[in-house]
DNA sequence: GAAATTTCATGAAACGTTTCACAATAAATG
DNA sequence: CATTTATTGTGAAACGTTTCATGAAATTTC
């Protein structure tokens, strides 16, 4: 006489296992139960299969233990292994990743920020590129790489002390005169904290440095008409390059070496971001390495945290350095990859 | 004498409006009412900010509008690039992707599909290893590569021809001795059939070709010996290689370079999957190319189909080869490029 | 113009939890 | 042993929707 179409609730466990409704709920939430009821109605979740309904759960208590990260894409590697390391994060903590794929587009930022308020999630984490998103004062919103006022706290790596690890690492290598190269964004956001570290790093060491920075608008081929003038022919006006991204970074080396050059023998290339695309610790390029593992870390610590009050407004979290060669050594360590090699 | 301190509801708006809750359900779901009404229910809403709430939504009408997505991660390229198309088609259809990093974990796997049970999503689309997944019968499930038996419908690029498509890509191309390189999940799964392809392709096309499969528990340096083996001083005992994938190719062809030799100059290399690592149309090696765009889109179309009953139990979708060198050239299309540089 | 029919707003019930005031039992106290 | 205190199970109320039987109003029909 049971009824069988839909999932057994709580009531069906309360029935089967002869206590009321309220002891279930305790059971099924870790509260404390006398010893004897708690094995009854475990006996009862099992048997029945019982699983309990989020929907219900949501509705009472406000929380879906869900966050929303929002990123631009998954294709970007940093952004890849940013998604990577915030689902783990989360998920230790047993919460679950709505990922939000914005694509730039302030429209579709603002879009996602509000979705908090249908109360589909416990809070945002987002590396988004609307300088004025709208945000309830206290929806629970991190961001990554963006400050965005008081009262939001935006993670990020030093990306300060990355431009001047590059300049360091530059001079270590011998080179003795150097660019920095960037697709610009106006934003003020912390990654523009590279040039001004790197532009230090170059001072302190006496470095020659030259800043070739394209604006939004200008096309790609600015830069190619800037390696064209610089290395034409063998010319080598620079012995180092810091590019913003590794991104950027890999291009540039691919088409050095269309041009003929050897990279790093006759120029040394320096990227930034370090996700490794294969998820073996090997890399396309050498590269300032940015923690995204302690960045997602931080900001799951940040955005679940109960008191607003003492979120701090600005992490920045110790960047590294990393060769990007794959040498016959290295190779060895590949046994371990797990990149997906089917 | 409002209170103030939590989101309206629909009774507040039904207050504002003058008009009974149902009629306010009616306006919100864009069912049939009267044009007065509806104005009057517009207004209140408008006026109100009022947000329904999702989760007393669920509770009722036992859907969320999201899906859960299951890869083993969103580093590896063609992993990254299949969220970033299921997120867009699922966008598309107004429903949000919960995306879950198995790690290739059977244990993570099965936990997530129990998920469903929660009735925290509407459906699974799964990549996933674990060959005896427990999923309830009437649960949308949509695999992608794993044929996991009949009822749940596998979606899969057309691996076979994607196979016979690299054999005769590298007969076009000259050459006359090839090997294919695997490191071999013995899974029957969907990809496995690119073996059979390139096989065939090459029995075709006159081809010599040898097998190069390196089982789960074998180091991946059994690679470098084969490399070393067949092109160590300059042998070149293959001039065309084709790689399961373009994580493999990448790396073999860091490591031929790093032996001297020039790829494609001396020795041609496939890969597969085509994910682009920088959301421009460029790759890192030349590859048979996997539409993980109408993949998405074939997925969330069949996890979403009203009758289960109709949804076919494999589908095949087409591959395309794509050249994978940076020449100037395609430098110019660069500009497009929205890869996240900064 | 009265009766039959259609249209559509109404509001109570139900979805499956959590919470909390209350009751019942057990333990501690003098 | 009676009384106070602590402990813990109970079950009704509430969360904010959707749904549907009800009835009122508008429309059509003869």
């Amino acid at each position: 006489m049971k009824k069988m179409s839909s999932a057994p609730t709580m009531k069906d466990v309360a029935r089967e296992a002869g206590v009321a409704l309220g002891t279930v709920s305790k059971v099924v939430n870790g509260l404390p139960v006398g010893e004897n009821y708690r094995i009854r109605v475990e006996a009862a979740i099992e048997k029945l299969d019982y699983q309990v309904n989020s929907y219900a759960q949501g509705l009472k208590s406000n929380r879906t233990y869900s966050i929303a990260v929002l990123l631009p894409n998954t294709f970007n590697p940093f952004f890849a292994d940013l998604a990577y390391q915030l689902n783990l994060a989360l998920q230790r903590r047993g919460y679950k990743m709505l990922l939000c794929c914005t694509g730039y587009n302030p429209t579709e930022e603002q879009e996602y920020i509000n979705m908090v308020r249908q109360n589909k999630v416990d809070g945002i984490i987002g590396l988004t590129y609307n300088p004025n998103l709208v945000v309830e004062p206290d929806t629970p919103y991190v961001t990554i790489d963006r400050y965005m006022g008081p009262g939001i706290p935006c993670v990020a790596s030093d990306n300060y002390a990355g431009g001047q690890m590059a300049a360091e690492k530059l001079a270590d290598l011998g080179c003795r005169k150097v660019a920095f190269l960037r697709i610009g964004s106006s934003l003020t956001n912390e990654p523009n904290k590279r040039r001004s570290g790197f532009e230090n790093g170059c001072l302190a060491r006496q470095l020659n440095y030259e800043m070739k920075i394209l604006d939004d608008g200008d096309p790609f081929d600015g830069f190619i008409d800037f390696l064209k003038e610089h290395f034409h022919n063998r010319k080598l006006d620079f012995d180092g390059l810091f590019c913003v991204t590794d991104n950027l970074a890999f291009q540039i080396m691919k088409v050095l070496e269309s041009m003929g050059l050897k990279v790093p023998e006759d120029v040394q290339i320096i990227g930034f971001d370090g996700a490794r695309m294969f998820g073996d610790g090997r890399y396309v390029c050498s590269t300032i390495v940015q923690p995204t593992d302690a960045i997602a870390e931080m900001c799951v610590e940040l955005v679940l945290m109960d008191n607003a009050a003492l979120r701090p407004p600005l992490v920045c979290l110790p960047v590294s350095y990393a060769y990007g060669g794959t040498t016959s050594e290295t190779a060895q360590e590949l046994q371990d990859a797990d990149g997906g090699i089917f």
